[in-house]
DNA sequence: ATAGCGATTAGATAGATTTCTAATCATTCA
DNA sequence: TGAATGATTAGAAATCTATCTAATCGCTAT
């Protein structure tokens, strides 16, 4: 996202249009433009150097010169696929919220998912149960876990194979 | 090209590209976008009307809110439909050589083009040996345009029929 | 090597832009 | 009509950006 929001700012800019025109022309360096644009080679520096470094140009030392050229797959996009920004992280979220309401009911583990990633799931929301930096002795964590779930041992050992919480002698806490 | 540059800016700034993936999901108004997006409902409005201005959004009273919508047409096109020049002023220029360059030899016209849009770009190039706001004689006119082709008569006469000079009296000038 | 030329960088400045607060406007409902 | 609520505007502060000048870098060719 934040690659696509430089990409619109630097061609949100009429010099760069200007110069991108010229170079769907032509490939072109920088003193040429310059003098097109009536323009300082130092500007114009600038702005090749900044669409460099976000790929829209490429240059290329040739003799005495610098040759930039366009990168033309960039202009292929529509501005609807450079502004939608994945919903990845929500698609997560209504995985897991799927996931919870197929799990549990009425507050109620029914069942441990074989599946790692939905076992995942469960066990990061049972440790909502567990606060972070408190250490617990392992008949409190098993009361806990008993709330749902019969089989605590299954679900404690599991949270630490997951990595959700560790155990040091006696004590148990969250990671 | 004016409004193509401003709905790029528009576009490429992170407060409205945010505004416009929660319209892109559903309409909506402007103290609910700034609560999602913990800005001030002065902020969402002002890119708000920005964007209205713009035609990227509408906007509608319903009850107490003033819902806003995307205009989703706008987000189709691509980079390069925006960022492109039409290059009719360039073609223009392009043909305008082709014409001179056929038409003259040795700084001599060859003959008259029977064409009009050819003959206006012929006559163009003849009246820039006329300085505009000055009154020539006829003798003079002639003189003037004896130097690109002895028929000085009709071009005397075409330069009047297309409008690029006018004649009072006896005294001719450039309009 | 070194002189020359184009490209780049650094630093400064002017101008634009986003955001906020606070005040005002416009519409709805009692 | 008046009170409430959402929308808008005005003005100010902070940030960002494009551009310039001047100095420096990196090739090329003598």
């Amino acid at each position: 996202m934040e690659e696509k929001l430089q990409l619109l700012k630097l061609i949100a800019d009429e010099t760069r249009i200007e110069i991108l025109n010229i170079l769907m022309r032509e490939d072109s360096y920088v003193e040429k433009i310059a003098c097109e644009l009536s323009l300082t080679p130092a500007t114009i520096c600038y702005h090749l150097k900044k669409m460099e470094a976000a790929g829209v140009v490429n240059s290329a030392r040739s003799q005495f010169y610098i040759i930039y050229s366009l990168n033309k797959e960039i202009f292929s996009q529509t501005l609807g696929d450079i502004i939608k920004k994945d919903d990845t992280a929500n698609i997560d979220e209504k995985y897991k919220k799927e996931v919870l309401a197929h799990f549990f009911k009425y507050g109620k583990l029914t069942q441990i998912p074989t599946q790692r990633k939905k076992r995942e799931i469960v066990l990061a929301e049972i440790a909502k149960s567990f606060e972070k930096g408190v250490a617990y002795g392992e008949k409190e964590v098993n009361e806990i876990i008993h709330r749902f779930h019969e089989d605590h041992c299954t679900i404690r050992r599991e949270m630490i194979a997951a990595g959700i919480m560790e155990r040091e002698r006696e004590t148990y806490r969250l990671i």
